[in-house]
DNA sequence: ACTTCTGCATGACAGATGTCACGGCCCGCG
DNA sequence: CGCGGGCCGTGACATCTGTCATGCAGAAGT
């Protein structure tokens, strides 16, 4: 094979992590359908993709931001920190400003939500490898005006908690190994940070900025 | 083309809802790939779909449960009323014991979850119309030892507001026209029905068991 | 007619939540 | 070194939430 020939007829091979098999196969049955692309190897989740990623020579991973035990955005971090190269695609429901920065942060090349038009995910992939970054400006301008998440680490892991099902202080101190004036405390801070009257709205709004 | 072989080579013709387009078309794609499955149509929520079927002659409805204004199964009770005959399966991130009551009751022949292996989606396409029931044996037997949703219609509908996201009991007496002493007496008897504690957890019980 | 059910409301009260003040400890930075 | 920030906790207090008792109105059924 020369080399020119083959540079022009290189095919791209994508790692897939995605929670929901029916999703996951689907998406990997339209970029099978591309000519320079091939999916060699699916995952359930973002566990063990470094591994993944060198087993099978992947060039650009497409990693779903919310699954179960390890999520896209932990998984982009294993992945740049393993100086393998890869390419990061993260792909996600909902465009939140606070998991762009995070994604980006953690090294990803391109941030996709799922209400774009499926030509646009094989653009991506094709993209991050030429070295080019994919981000929605609209989004990244929301992410650049909105500042960095106010929360501090553990408001952060009180609010997280709330937001997780621990239904009362008492729950959510026992948790985290608090007193539950200090899981008040931290409530209290992280409501007014939010700008909300109280804990369930003060979640809802850090989850929609992507700050949780 | 004689009746045998028009028999064994018909097409089914797929009317495919589902909110998120990469997701939307890439199951398209996958059930393109079939010889006997053609999606006709695609639509991004269950808003119209009679007379798209109508328009597309369709056989069977893919319908995904949680989609903007119209979802699923309100869309599955039009489809059924309408008398078209076409057959509805619906597509569900979690499946939850009344999700999958409401969807029968709706008129669906079949239950799917996205956890599921892509190819039992073709299989449900074939099964219902053939006149077969998919539904997963062990959601069935939940639903059915489950037993009714406990919640009046106006339980329901405050337990939802708080649910959807109104913060305080004076957000939801302005929402639905109560006073808060109402809307206090409502949640708190949602609440025992649910086994809960509080409105969070009230309002997550009942949402993973499909009665929202 | 009476009964039952649902929806709605008031009132009293206990417990949970949220706010604020204050203080101690540790770490990093100039 | 001092200072600022984050973490943690106590205490006081106002407000909100949740429980319970009670009662009224309307509709449907017997």
């Amino acid at each position: 094979m020369i080399a020119g020939a083959r540079y022009r007829s290189r095919v791209i091979r994508v790692l897939l992590a995605e929670d929901q098999a029916m999703v996951r196969e689907a998406l990997a049955t339209l970029l099978g359908l591309e000519d320079d692309i091939e999916v060699a190897v699916q995952a359930p989740n973002g566990a063990g993709l470094v591994e993944l990623a060198r087993e099978h020579a992947v060039d650009v991973a497409l990693l779903d931001i919310e699954m179960p035990g390890r999520g896209g955005i932990e998984a982009a971090g294993d992945l740049t920190a393993s100086g393998l190269g890869v390419k990061v695609v993260i792909l996600t429901t909902f465009g939140r400003p606070g998991y762009l920065r995070r994604a980006m942060e953690a090294g990803a090349s391109a941030f996709l939500v799922k209400d774009a038009p499926a030509a646009q995910l094989a653009d991506a992939v094709r993209k991050v490898l030429a070295g080019e970054r994919v981000i929605d400006p609209a989004l990244a301008a929301e992410a650049l005006a909105g500042g960095a998440n106010p929360l501090t680490a553990r408001e952060r892991d009180v609010l997280r908690a709330a937001a997780d099902g621990a239904a009362t202080n008492a729950d959510i101190a026992q948790l985290l190994h608090l007193s539950q004036g200090t899981v008040r405390n931290y409530l209290s801070l992280a409501i007014q940070k939010t700008g909300a009257r109280n804990r369930a709205e003060a979640a809802r709004a850090a989850r929609d900025k992507g700050w949780l």
